[in-house]
DNA sequence: CCAATCAGAATTGTCGACAATAGAAACGGC
DNA sequence: GCCGTTTCTATTGTCGACAATTCTGATTGG
């Protein structure tokens, strides 16, 4: 099965996309998507010949796809062993939390600092428009409206490593976040929180915001425990479906 | 010339290393190694065959090393173009330098926290060591020494998470810190300064700690271009004399 | 019944080959 | 003499093949 004869290198992904788009890329999106949703179980072995007949590719865009996850941390690898999922683990996720905590207080008062009040506001109007379409939005989406809402502030500062190096964290964690985005939308307290943080921003309050993002971000280790639990429940019941 | 006949995969770095070291490692640090000391001029593009060549491999693990220090910022990429060493950018290491600050306050803040008067006893005693001998070593191994004593810090912040991203951000402004390391050496201004946040953190004088760590870190633009400066002159006058 | 050993199978590590793309040089029109 | 083409060359992207290593599980001895 699977196309025994050689492809010319363009028509891969069987005539789904018609843009040529280019296999490398596309690889390693697909990968990381998979490690992020932890597609992949806890500590398993990935299989590089299995997931290149899934992606229809050989194994050397798998290879440098998964090398690159590596450094962030999405995957581990082995020598001689190869690459495993990471971990679901109840301190890596609080110690990621620690860091962010202390990043996105920089991030806020930097941005306070150097944004214009016009970026300000366009802040708060989006989150505001946000919010009110809050109800018809997945939870997919919540979650990613939530990682934007950081993501800009982060711009805001001016400065881009800052701003990277939130990105790396976002990655790492996005699955515990859609686990509390899901618990919190009962609460619906996390879009109050977004909302005070940033009116404090256009209020060019810098210890406010810088407190008020930290007891946001800030979670204490029985939170954590409860959703590591929710989340292994979950990634040991879903199945997959999308088999070709 | 080089090798023209197919190697049975070990014998290679011709009889230099009689140990069967991995290739796979030993060439990203190797290319690692390169990339810290800007061995590749900034922006170059890097020629994949002749790295391979230099390092008597094939284009499969230099090209997934590549890979990996792409993630790590070390070099840069483009589809189809191939893979650049990255810049030398006066922004790029203020930005740098102010996460780094964040950071390191935070680590000084949690190894008060968490480590043993032990601990921190022998980080001040391994520092006063370091201290008595500093005439004795190069600028390369007082360099060595000047990351190793905030790596320490870290570790003791018992945040692995913590520790790995001033690791991250240490091996990008390694080249600076060399420099520095040079400069203040006429000046010998670092050193006492690790002995006062050493003798800090022993007094658990968190905010002491803290704000000696921040002042030892800040760095101000104007000095950032100088280094910059200084930098640029010699990865454009050091020569390369390392021919087989 | 369990532990250690040892084939056989599965998987990873690295290589050379070739197509596709980008880059450079030659060419010609203006 | 300069700019846009066109051809040719250099370089990257991906592949399949094979050796080296690890894993599996069957076998044997205690």
């Amino acid at each position: 099965m699977l196309r025994p004869t050689r492809q010319t290198n363009q028509g891969n992904s069987a005539a789904l996309s018609s843009k040529p788009i280019k296999t490398g890329p596309r690889v390693y999106e697909e990968i990381r998507r998979m490690a992020m949703d932890y597609r992949f179980k806890p500590n398993e072995r990935i299989n590089e010949v299995a997931l290149a007949a899934r992606l229809n590719v050989s194994r050397s865009p798998i290879r440098e796809a998964l090398q690159r996850l590596v450094t962030e941390e999405l995957i581990t690898f082995q020598t001689n062993r190869g690459f495993f999922c990471r971990g679901f683990d109840v301190d890596e996720i609080v110690n990621l939390s620690d860091v962010r905590a202390v990043l996105e207080e920089r991030s806020v008062r930097l941005a306070i600092q150097r944004a214009s009040d016009e970026e300000l506001a366009a802040l708060v109007d989006w989150w505001t428009l946000t919010m009110a379409r809050a109800d018809s939005f997945s939870s997919t989406e919540l979650t990613a409206r939530d990682e934007e809402f950081h993501i800009r502030i982060a711009r805001l500062s001016g400065n881009p490593e800052l701003a990277r190096m939130l990105e790396g964290i976002n990655t790492r964690i996005h699955f515990v976040r859609k686990i509390e985005v899901e618990k919190h939308r009962r609460l619906s307290t996390t879009y109050t929180e977004h909302s005070e943080i940033a009116r404090a921003m256009v209020a060019r309050d810098a210890d406010g915001a810088a407190r008020l993002m930290h007891d946001h971000i800030a979670i204490s280790v029985a939170d954590a425990m409860s959703t590591v639990r929710e989340g292994l429940a979950r990634i040991y019941v879903d199945v997959d479906v999308d088999q070709i």
